[in-house]
DNA sequence: ATTGACCTTAGAGCTGTCTCTAAGCTTATA
DNA sequence: TATAAGCTTAGAGACAGCTCTAAGGTCAAT
């Protein structure tokens, strides 16, 4: 049985962290030492573990609040409702890195059509492009 | 002189983002009625649409705020000002884009491993792999 | 016995970007 | 003139995921 910053160093999460985590049901502590003291067992650290390895991964703690209800009780989920959460954040990560594409474009190439010399601003290209809702037609941001 | 309204339909924020835009040093309007009404010069519907410009490339607000003293007096500010903040918001987004990419990869590897059909998550591949702390050695996101 | 580290709780605060509400005044239209 | 749409303000609420504080109890070592 460890106490809470015991289970805190072994899982690298701080004991506030994982007092926000029991808040909202994902780590447990199965017992209490007579003077409130959580105290985690073997099957507490595992599930920790696995939340911090879901977390890690970059699973919401919604995502992981719904994975835990399916690990707990395996048998009476199919393994297509897991593949759906992966499959939901994978195209979520995808969104975002299209979004994440689109800014790097544009960002590279304002710096590319700009020197950033130590003149003064009064003809900076980038504010220019700014000022004129944006870049050029191929690769408008608007 | 254009009013909140009419300026939000112009360029594509709601009034109350404007507002709230305003509250931050964003946008302002020059000018007020006599019933207190917001009233927008040329001036600062241009403001207001570098503004937009600059969210819509993907600017945060505090670089916004920089990029507007900046263009608010330029002779006074350097080139050089203008390309570090574009070179400091590239950089935040490389490195996101990397975040995710490394999502992206376990991800992909969770899904071509694991079947995802109806029947029961008992022997989950998924559930097995966030159970035992991450990916086998190549590509472990710990 | 005292110090200092650790534990408890409820709840506030943080970042960023809105989004909305309440309560009331103004303006335009019918 | 009545009604609806639009404006004002301050401030609350939302989201995610922490992070910290206050005020106090517990425990191990000196």
């Amino acid at each position: 049985m460890l106490k809470i910053s015991e289970l805190a160093g072994r899982i690298g999460l701080s004991a506030h962290t994982i007092r926000f985590y029991e808040k909202h049901g994902l780590i447990e502590a199965s017992e209490r030492s007579e003077s409130g003291y959580r105290l985690y067992s073997a099957a507490d650290i595992n599930r920790a573990e696995f939340v911090k390895t879901a977390r890690n991964i970059g699973f919401s703690l919604g995502d992981i609040a719904q994975l835990l209800s399916i690990r707990l009780d395996r048998s009476s989920h199919s393994c297509r409702e897991v593949t759906d959460i992966t499959r939901n954040k994978l195209h979520e990560v995808n969104r975002k890195m299209a979004e994440l594409k689109a800014m790097q474009k544009v960002l590279g190439r304002l710096l590319d059509n700009c020197d950033g010399g130590m003149e003064n601003a009064t003809h900076c290209s980038i504010l220019e492009v700014l000022d004129n809702g944006g870049l050029a037609t191929p690769g408008r941001v608007n």
